[in-house]
DNA sequence: ATAATTAATTAGGACTATCTAAATATTTAG
DNA sequence: CTAAATATTTAGATAGTCCTAATTAATTAT
């Protein structure tokens, strides 16, 4: 397995994991950053290899063994991002780069090793769950602040984008994860809400909260 | 720079510490594992970047720009050996081909803070001397044990031969680096060393004391 | 139902890194 | 000093990944 259908595999998972219908060459090239032509090339050697099931103007969709190779490169991912940050004090949002690359060394001990030394952790520095070495995967049901009722409360548990410019707001604004949060009120004109966040006032974007998982 | 032209040049580097004339084709495709033809194709390509000087069939020899590019994959790969011993545990004969991959990831604040993290280490697990950030690059003045006068003692630094067949022989002999060693007697017929290694009596073939470093 | 639009594939090419086999240069031995 | 042996380079091929441009299939709008 190639670094290159490793990513192609974890991408696939993830464009799987919300809308679960087949996945389109397009969104495959669009998350990839690449032509569709390369998607298509790589799509027919996924194929070969019975890693994807793959239908001509269909779209694919993962066999079991292109899941299982999909979740183990998504744990190593996440696991190398909780290093940086646990061990090495990177911010959350430098990580995601260098993760991209540390994802793809080739060694099981190593990350058997790496998984002990962190202490067995569940989530990434997103909030995301990382799923355990025999592939088991439990996906938390999140909802999204967006979707709360007016006057509830919760926990901030992860955000759905996990770009810097994203990151960086949330640092700015000083929400960070497991922090307590109460929707106070929501404006009729532009969808903002208004929140605390441990009992600090905050107005905040429609945009905002369509990104941030709350566990109720 | 690839992965591939890192190794070349690493190559280069390591080939050059001892023997310091212009490196062969041919002995780099040796320690490359790789044939004399592919390396007349990436030594051309690393001349037309000027890492290195070359002259058709007279051998090639680095530039400053490329010795530094060398000296900074070396203190990688010793830095990830040392984490990898030190962190995760992983024995000194473990270490190698998993720091082969990690050598390669691009990131200058990883590297720093792993070095940091590891507390600015000087050498590796194989007693090799980790380049500095800005490529000074101290050699010790080793000397080999079999070089060493009967009689005389010193502190295992390190090993010349970091293959597993070699550092797994050490452990089954409980020989580490560090250890104080006395030479003893030299059998005239074959060469063997009878030392002590902190006050254990033990007797070792010649090919075993060429590979030893000793400080005195 | 047909036309226009969008999505996907194919054709053909570039670039990297590797190899085998053949040709050529250099070194070594007699 | 020549001949044999060795070292090195060149020629030509393959495999992987990505690209642009052209073609074909599927979807959508009229
Ligand atoms: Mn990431
Ligand atoms: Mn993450
Ligand atoms: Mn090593
Ligand atoms: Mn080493």
């Amino acid at each position: 397995m190639t670094p290159s259908e490793e990513n192609y595999l974890k991408a696939i998972y993830q464009l799987g994991e919300t809308s679960k219908a087949s996945i389109s060459t397009n969104a495959i090239a669009e998350k990839m950053k690449t032509k569709p032509s390369s998607v298509t090339d790589m799509i027919k050697k996924l194929s070969d290899k019975k890693l994807i099931l793959y239908r001509k103007y269909k779209g694919v969709s993962l066999t079991d063994v292109g899941r299982i190779s999909a979740l183990s490169t998504l744990r190593k991912h996440r696991l190398w991002e909780v290093f940086l940050v646990e061990k090495l004090h990177f911010t959350w949002d430098e990580v995601h780069e260098v993760a991209e690359q540390l994802e793809h060394i080739r060694s099981e001990q190593l990350i058997d090793r790496l998984d002990q030394h962190l202490g067995f952790p569940r989530t990434d520095p997103h909030g995301d769950p990382i799923p355990s070495k025999d592939g088991n995967y439990k996906k938390f049901i999140k909802k999204l602040l967006s979707e709360m009722a007016v006057g509830s409360e919760g926990i901030c548990i992860g955000v759905k984008d996990s770009s810097t410019a994203f990151l960086s707001f949330m640092d700015k604004n000083r929400i960070a994860l497991g922090d307590k949060i109460t929707l106070l009120d929501k404006e009729e004109f532009d969808g903002s809400l208004h929140i605390k966040v441990k009992d600090r006032p905050l107005q905040i974007s429609s945009q905002i909260a369509c990104n941030l998982y709350i566990e109720l």
